[in-house]
DNA sequence: AACCTGACTTGGC
DNA sequence: TGCCAAGCCAGGT
């Protein structure tokens, strides 16, 4: 697999990403079939800007938001109109809101 | 090509 | 729980 269909396999995995529910860099990664690939997933986003992508959706493996201030608030103001809580401590707990990946496009098969 | 960076993750204290 | 160090890997200088 090419960095382009990884990349495409990235934006989609992020795409099937449902409503109320939260996924790591690092799960996206894997997902679209690159494990330790977390940083570059945050890559991906960065330069993808928003386009409609859910990525409110992606938090860092503690279910906290790896963001600068300002872009961090607009994530958590996104993920609570979701219905997504944040506990005191400003994190997500993934064992209610973690997404457990299905639903995510079907892996690669060879057309038939 | 060496060196720095970063929307990450994991393991130790 | 929280901070640090190290590992990670593609991009930018």
């Amino acid at each position: 697999m090419n960095d382009d269909d990884w990349t495409r396999a990235v934006l989609a995995t992020i795409r099937s990403v449902p409503s109320g529910r939260v996924a790591s860099y690092g799960q996206i990664a894997a997902l679209a079939g690159r494990p330790r690939h977390a940083r570059q997933v945050g890559r991906i986003l960065r330069n993808a800007g928003d386009r409609g992508l859910p990525w409110h959706r992606i938090v860092n493996g503690q279910g906290a938001l790896s963001l600068d201030r300002p872009a961090a608030r607009e994530q958590r103001r996104r993920l609570e109109a979701e219905g997504v809580e944040f506990r005191p401590n400003g994190r997500i707990d993934l064992r209610k809101f973690g997404w457990d990946g299905s639903g995510r496009p079907a892996p690669r098969v060879k057309k038939a």
